[in-house]
Order: C-alpha cells, then structure tokens, then sequence
DNA sequence: CTAAATAGAACTAAAATAGTCCACAATTAC
DNA sequence: GTAATTGTGGACTATTTTAGTTCTATTTAG
C-alpha cells in the first residue's frame, strides 16, 4: 500500500491528543499513558516534532510539550513531512541523479505533478478537522488544475 | 518521504515503455534492454502486471506482454495498487484490529477521508498521461467534497 | 542541590524490500 | 516430434529501512 510508516501515524494520535487540550503542556510521560504507545517512541516523536517546529518544549521540571501554533494551522502535511521528508512518491522527484533510464523519462515531470496534487490534498486537511468527528466543509474541492502546469 | 516502492517505479517506467507501442507484444528481455532495468527485476514486475490484469501475456517463441487495455484505462492508481496493495496510507484504514489506542480513535475515519481524496486523484491520471508531454487537461479538478462525506 | 523533565546521539533488533535463481509449462518453428 | 523461446510460480538471499531502546547531557523549579 502507499504506505506511512507507523511513527507518522502515531504521530497523528499523538498530535490529535495534544491539540484536545490545546492551551496546555504536556510531558512525554503523560502523552504516553494517554496514547497507550511506549514511552520511549513516544519521545522520540515529540523530539521529532520539535525539530520540525510543529511542537514547541519547555525543559525542567514543569516542562513538557505544546502545538507550536493553532491546530487550524498544522496540516497533515506538516506532520508527514517532518516524519518522513519531503512529500514525493517517487525518488526521481526529489533528485534526478543516476536516473539514467534509456527511454521513458518524461515521466518524472508527470509525477511531480502529482505530488503536488497529493501534497495539496494534504495541506487541506489540519489537526483541527482530525480532531473533530467525520464532518467537513461542503466545497472542499482540490482544483488540481491550478497547480497542473509545467514546472 | 511519502514513498512509493522502487518496483512500483520501475513498473511506471515498463509501462509507459510499453505504452508507446501498444499494438506490439514486448519480451522481458526486449523491455529490459530498453529500459535498463535488470532482466530478472523486470520479469518479476511484469509477472505481478499480468496478475493484476494490467497487462496480457502470451507464451511461446513469439509471446510477450501487451497492455490489457487502452493507455486511457489504466490509471496510476491501478499500478500503485498492483504493486503496493490497497491505496491506504495507514494500517488502520485497511483493517482495525489491534488499534485500541486508549483515545482519540475518530482519527481513523478522518484518514479513511484522506485516502480517498489520494485515491481518486491518482485515479485520475491515466498512462496516456504519463507518456505525453507535460500539458493538461484544463480542468483535471477533483471535486473531493463530493467523496468527503461520511462512510 | 536535587528531582523532573527535555535533547541528542548511538545502537540493536526486527521487518520489509529488492533482487536473483531455478524448475516447470506453453507455444511456435522446423 | 523435438528443440528453441518465452512466460509462470515459487523460494531464497542480501540489503536496506524502520522501529524501538538506552545512555548521557542539559535545563529549570523548588
């Protein structure tokens, strides 16, 4: 399957479980006997997500971790990314470098655009709607045809 | 990244070879040469391709591979799930069981959502797509609000 | 100073992926 | 009918990636 791998989804879990109390900090300890995930993998993430700027920490003994900014404001591609790099299906979209196939290579103009389809598709959708129930803007609509033109 | 497998890749590559002369049956070896894949890896793919229903084979001293149907039918969604399985972009949405993450949980119908926004625009590029040239049908839209409503 | 918390890096183990190889089946040419 | 060519299916190995752990510093409240 188009696969994420498991840090970047709990990752989300994680996230969505620190924006439902938004204002305040939470430590590595506490996210993880919400979460039910081990601890350890849990502070490796929220370190991540430091890292990426999605989260901010506070150090000492109150310290713990908050959302960087409004849950409105942290898409799904801003978690994905920092777990995983940039979004791109395919190597070729990130570096050409030994992509030295003899025919066929107008093809990695084409999966760009696509990745920037799916990235679109991805930037749409924020912490904010995953946390709340299965209910969405009527005209959610991706115009793929705005982004769909030469590079 | 959001990655794509290298078979996937390469399949991409075979097929859009295969594209261009879609009349002809292609050999393994003849799609090998072309493309600078190694024999023994092409073979494989095309082996999963005919599974799929993607391609047709036939045997015998003048066998090979042809398309199972017209470039405009065969969409990138067709190939990734060829290769990859089902387009899901997290465990949880193919099967539930073991995720009992003590909360947060609505989680899994919002990806459910995501997946299918993805779904649908790797539908909508087709291999006829990927062998022309950059240049795009004006409105490749893809209206997701019509696919994001509950299950 | 001490306790509780994050930071960063290194390391190990497990799993997935890529790639190869071989014995078999089908078809065509001669 | 036999041999040559091509696909089929499965098993296997090596490599790479990912997941998960551990350890040592650093920061800060009390």
């Amino acid at each position: 399957m188009l696969r994420l791998s498991k840090l970047t989804d709990y990752a989300t879990v994680i996230l969505s479980h620190i924006a439902k109390e938004s204002g305040q900090t939470h430590s590595a300890l506490c996210v993880a006997d919400a979460t039910g995930i081990a601890l350890p993998t849990v502070s490796k993430i929220l370190k991540i997500l430091v890292n990426a700027k999605v989260l901010v920490s506070t150090r000492g003994i109150k310290g713990g971790y908050a959302l960087a900014r409004a849950p409105e404001n942290i898409s799904v591609a801003d978690v994905i990314s920092a777990l995983e790099g940039p979004i791109a299906l395919t190597e070729c979209s990130i570096s050409h470098e030994g992509c030295e196939q003899a025919s066929g290579c107008g093809i990695s103009a084409n999966w760009g655009l696509i990745n920037q389809a799916i990235q679109h598709a991805l930037e749409a959708v924020t912490l904010a709607d995953m946390i709340k129930p299965v209910n969405v803007p009527q005209e959610f609509m991706i115009p793929v045809s705005s982004i769909y033109r030469p590079i």
